[in-house]
DNA sequence: CGCATATCCTGACTGC
DNA sequence: TGCAGTCAGGATATGC
């Protein structure tokens, strides 16, 4: 379940190893994963065209190419982006359903279990070089920050659990199941909370919570649960699994006050915090 | 509006 | 040991 530290981290490793590259051959098996529009046309797009950065924005990465067009992709569930280096290729992993081969010899993989996980190309760029299918998500916290007084604001417009409001990619964009816990451990609240019963200072501290965490967890190369499901762009495991306050620890203690973890569902998604530290 | 539910899908796990 | 059933969740669509 790749969310925005994950993203981030493929972002960064992206930015080292293919900017300034060419795409020189593209194979698209998967029957899903290009389906914005012909697989055929996604190839066409891509092939020759010059890798000229590496963004983000929530879940989404994108690389903006040298015709003012991007390539977007996005990881959902179970997807892979893995970079192999010149000689270095790996015979393809099953669930392979495109690989792009850059001028310098290397291949990025794109490998997705559960094809959820979607490639496409666009033109339709923003002023900014942002992919307009992507126009409806909120903020991201990072790239564009988030402060108290914001965060008070976006909680007051709407009548929901903080869980809900934290999974709603229209009003934050980058958090998945997992870091909602952990931001709603950090900030000390209750996920089942309503979002418009929280004062002043818990929104600061739903504000800090969500900047701490998710920073935290990009410097950790964000988190590989026991599935293995996240790998880097290198195929390595993050780190930040090791950190998790509450999110995969039902019954175990707290690490604040070592009651032990509740896990319940809130938005019909499960939900894992501590009775005692948060209210 | 907000919520639950179904959908897409595979792999890991549970219970018999 | 094997097999059926359940669960996991990101985004979107639909119904209440």
């Amino acid at each position: 379940m790749p969310e925005l530290p994950e993203v981030e981290t493929l972002r960064r490793d992206l930015e080292r190893v293919a900017v300034g590259r060419r795409v020189v051959e593209v194979s698209v098996t998967g029957r899903r994963t290009v389906r914005r529009q012909p697989p055929s046309e996604f190839s066409e797009a891509l092939t020759g065209r010059r890798i000229e950065g590496a963004r983000r924005h929530g879940k989404y990465l994108w690389a903006p190419l040298d015709d003012r067009r991007a390539l977007v992709v996005h990881l959902r569930m179970s997807g892979q982006l893995l970079h192999f280096a010149p000689g270095a290729a790996a015979p393809l992993a099953e669930h392979t359903h495109a690989v792009l081969r850059l001028d310098d010899g290397a291949e990025l993989r794109f490998v997705d279990p559960r094809t959820f996980g979607e490639l496409f190309v666009t033109g339709d760029l923003d002023p900014t070089g942002r992919p307009r299918p992507l126009a409806s998500l909120g903020r991201d916290p990072l790239v564009d920050g988030i402060d108290p007084s914001r965060m008070r604001r976006m909680l007051a417009g709407r009548r929901t659990s903080l869980k809900a409001f934290l999974l709603d990619q229209h009003q934050l964009a980058g958090i998945g199941n997992l870091y909602a816990d952990e931001v709603c451990f950090r900030a000390r609240l209750r996920p089942d909370r309503r979002t418009d019963g929280l004062d002043a200072r818990q929104a600061a501290r739903l504000s800090r919570a969500v900047t701490e965490v998710l920073s935290e967890a990009v410097a950790a190369r964000g988190s590989t649960l026991s599935d293995g499901r996240y790998l880097d762009l290198c195929g390595g495991p993050g780190g930040f699994q090791h950190r998790h306050a509450v999110y995969g620890r039902a019954g175990e203690p707290c690490p604040r006050c070592g009651m032990p973890v509740e896990r319940s569902r809130v938005a019909g998604r499960s939900a894992h915090y501590c009775p005692s530290c948060q209210g």
